[in-house]
Formats: C-alpha cells, sequence, structure tokens
DNA sequence: CGTACTTTTGAATCGCATCAAATCTGGTGG
DNA sequence: CCACCAGATTTGATGCGATTCAAAAGTACG
C-alpha cells in the first residue's frame, strides 16, 4: 500500500523557510496560527503592536490613506512578515488588513523581543530581514523613480526575475498598481513587449527574451 | 576670561544622537574617523564590507549604473549608516561614493558584529536603525507612486516635514532627484504653489501654509 | 572677470491617466 | 446546462502633466 499522499502543510514549509528556520524553539511554541478571511482588518493606526505576523500564505497588505479617500499600499506582504517594523514601536502608524484568505502565524511581541535578545540564531535571522527589507524598497523606489511603463516593468524582471523570468503572483492589474502605473498603461506595453520579441507573456511569468 | 569658544565637533555631536548614542564603549575605541572628498569612492561592487560608514557630515550616495551609463542614487545617506545592509553581505551590490567633502565614522564590520551580539543597548539601537530606514523607504516608495509634482511634494511636507516646514538640505536640483522629476518640473510647481500661498519658499526651508 | 552651476522661463513633444466600451473569464444560482 | 454577474483583459480616443531641449539670468568662487 502506497503511503497516504498529504497534502504537504504550509506552515511546516514556512517553519523550513528564511528567516523562520532559525527561529528558536521557544519561538515555535509560542506561535499562533492564525486564519483571516480576505478583508479582515489585521490592526489599526494607534493601536499597540501585541502580535507580529508572518504571511503563511494569501496575502496581508498594509495601507495609508489619505482624507481624500485614496489608499495607497505600503506593503504587501507574501511569505514574509508584515510591518516588522512595529516590533518596537508603541503603536502601529499604518492600517493592515488581508488582501485575500490568508493563512498567517502570529507571534507574540514579547517573545520574539527576547528570542533576538537571547538566541543568536534567531537575533541574526531578523537583523538579515531587516536588511533584505531594505534593499527591497531600495530597489522599488529605484524603479518607480523610472519614468515610462516599459522601463519599470524591464527593471522588475532584471531585479526581482529568477534569471529575466517572472513567475505572474496575482493578476496583471495587481503587477500594475505595483509598478504604479494604470493597468491599461501595462496592458499596451505588455502588448508591444511580446509583439517585438522583447518578453514572452503567459499565463504562468513573464519572461526576458 | 571667557572659556573658549571652542566650534562643536560634529564627531561629538554624532555621538550624542541616534542611534550612535546607544554604541558600546568598545565601539568608540573601535571606530575610525575619515575625512574624504567629493566624488572619492568608498566602496564598489563585488568588494567585501570591511567598514560600515556613519555619514556624520556631508553626504556619500550608494548607487547603481545601468550599462547605459545611466546611474540611479540608491541611497544618500546624511547623519546616517551608508549601506547598513551590507553588515552581513559578503559583498557589495553596489556602488558607492562622496556626494560631497564628508566626514565619516567608519566601524569595522567585525567589532560592529559583536557589539549587536554582547552589548543590549548596540543591539537594538541597530535594529530599530534598520526598522526605521524600512519605514523611510516605504513612505519613499509611497511618494514616488503619486503621479503629479505637486503631490509628492506636498506629500513630502507633511511625511518628512516638521509640522509642515522641510528645511531644505542641498539645493532644488537635489530635490528634484528627490522626488524623481526634473528640475524644470520642480521649479515650476514651487512657483505655483508659492503664488497661490499654498507653500512658502525661502532659502532655509519649504513651509507649508 | 571668467567659469561652472543653479535657477528660471518658454515651447514642443511624448507618454500616461482617464474615460469609454467591448470581450473574455470564472464562478454562482436557477 | 444556461443565464448571469463581477471582475479581469483588451482596444480606442482624448487631454493633461511631465520630459526634453533651449536659452537667459542669477550666483558662488577662484
Amino acid at each position: 500500500m502506497p503511503p497516504r499522499q498529504d497534502p504537504p502543510d504550509p506552515i511546516d514549509a514556512a517553519w523550513q523557510g528564511e528567516p523562520l528556520r532559525h527561529f528558536a524553539p521557544a519561538l515555535r511554541d509560542a506561535a499562533r496560527r492564525v486564519e483571516v478571511s480576505a478583508g479582515e482588518v489585521l490592526f489599526r493606526t494607534g493601536q499597540q503592536p501585541a502580535w507580529l505576523h508572518f504571511v503563511v500564505s494569501g496575502e496581508a497588505v498594509m495601507s495609508r490613506c489619505d482624507r481624500d479617500g485614496r489608499c495607497l499600499a505600503l506593503q504587501r506582504a507574501r511569505g514574509a512578515f508584515l510591518a516588522e517594523a512595529s516590533l518596537h514601536s508603541t503603536q502601529y502608524h499604518c492600517d493592515a488588513h488581508a488582501g485575500s484568505d490568508a493563512l498567517l502565524l502570529s507571534f507574540p511581541v514579547r517573545a520574539l523581543r527576547s528570542a533576538i535578545d537571547g538566541h543568536e540564531p534567531t537575533r541574526w535571522a531578523w537583523i538579515a530581514m531587516l536588511a533584505s527589507e531594505i534593499r527591497r524598497q531600495r530597489s522599488n523606489a529605484e524603479r518607480l523613480s523610472l519614468k515610462t511603463v516599459r522601463e519599470r516593468l524591464l527593471h522588475l524582471l532584471v531585479t526581482q526575475g529568477d534569471n529575466g523570468r517572472l513567475p505572474l503572483a496575482g493578476t496583471r492589474k495587481d503587477l500594475a498598481a505595483q509598478l504604479g502605473v494604470s493597468h491599461e498603461a501595462l496592458y499596451r506595453c505588455l502588448a508591444t513587449l511580446s509583439r517585438d520579441g522583447i518578453v514572452r507573456v503567459d499565463d504562468q511569468a513573464l519572461t526576458l527574451l
């Protein structure tokens, strides 16, 4: 009889990856599994951070809204911590909600702080994670300072892509939002690049040729 | 006889401020004072980081150039660490040079690492510094995703300004570069905002009215 | 005084946002 | 199974704001 094919537990997978695999055993015990549904509010400006959320699957969005009612996404976390910077804040400076049904691993702030103090691998995993986020953001800012859709898209393929291949996570509308351009402009740009044989576009990914 | 009026040492001042004032005594001893002149190269892509530079005065610029020869500034450090993320990298991913004559405090990477491990105030000062840089970058990306010069400028005044007042560090051309717009567009926008009484523009600062 | 740079204004052009509308898609319920 | 709906995708037309090129005036500095 063949062994039963359990679906791989995404939480187990998350514990195997960065930065969680360096986390102290005490943190594994302290972590709480949380399921949220699309749109659910995770925290609001002014609240005191008590838990830090690692987004195992789905998406969580940190955003700020101006008084005109327009909202801007500051972070879209997938397979990463949401609002890492709030580990030592006394209150949140943004709002956050689930961008889709999502599975979270939530860590008590106190436990995380003491693990960083007392457990060297946790400490350096945390610092490395912050540093890598800084790099990602710098690259993001670099991209947004480019003027044309074409330049931004190619920049994304070069910097984020795996050898020129970038898997499409969400819809192309989402990609347009990430690039800070209208979806129409992105569609037109994709059509042109595809027609000119510069980028191959399929349902799974964009590939630089 | 009045006490002699020594000019305040900018290095002393830097040690009083964040994040250096939390640094371990061992780091004070290990730090090296370095003066560089405008244009001088601080490091190049591929080199192994041995020193981490705190920019006491002047400016240091981290940049990446594409093969077209165009360079984009990823970070302009003033009163802050340059390339903090390289503390655990085995090599630099960018180039850096002095944007002006500058005074640096340089820390040996090894000493900084062990201070973070062994000295709690240093550790949390470092983590807080990384977190605050992430916030700054997120805010920066938010700003760059705005479409018009006007919106970007007002966003900068609100988020970076002290109660709507933003001291002008460099030239207005520099400000235009920071906002990711041409300097002509910025001059025109400033003229309009000034004429309409929305922003007061003088040599020292921009003030939101 | 001359040089290099910033600041400022003008004019032409280009790319994108926006509005509109049609098609396609996946999912839901009758 | 089909009708239907919400959303994504796609194409078209228009206008606006920014870029770009150009040129003049101001400013700092040796």
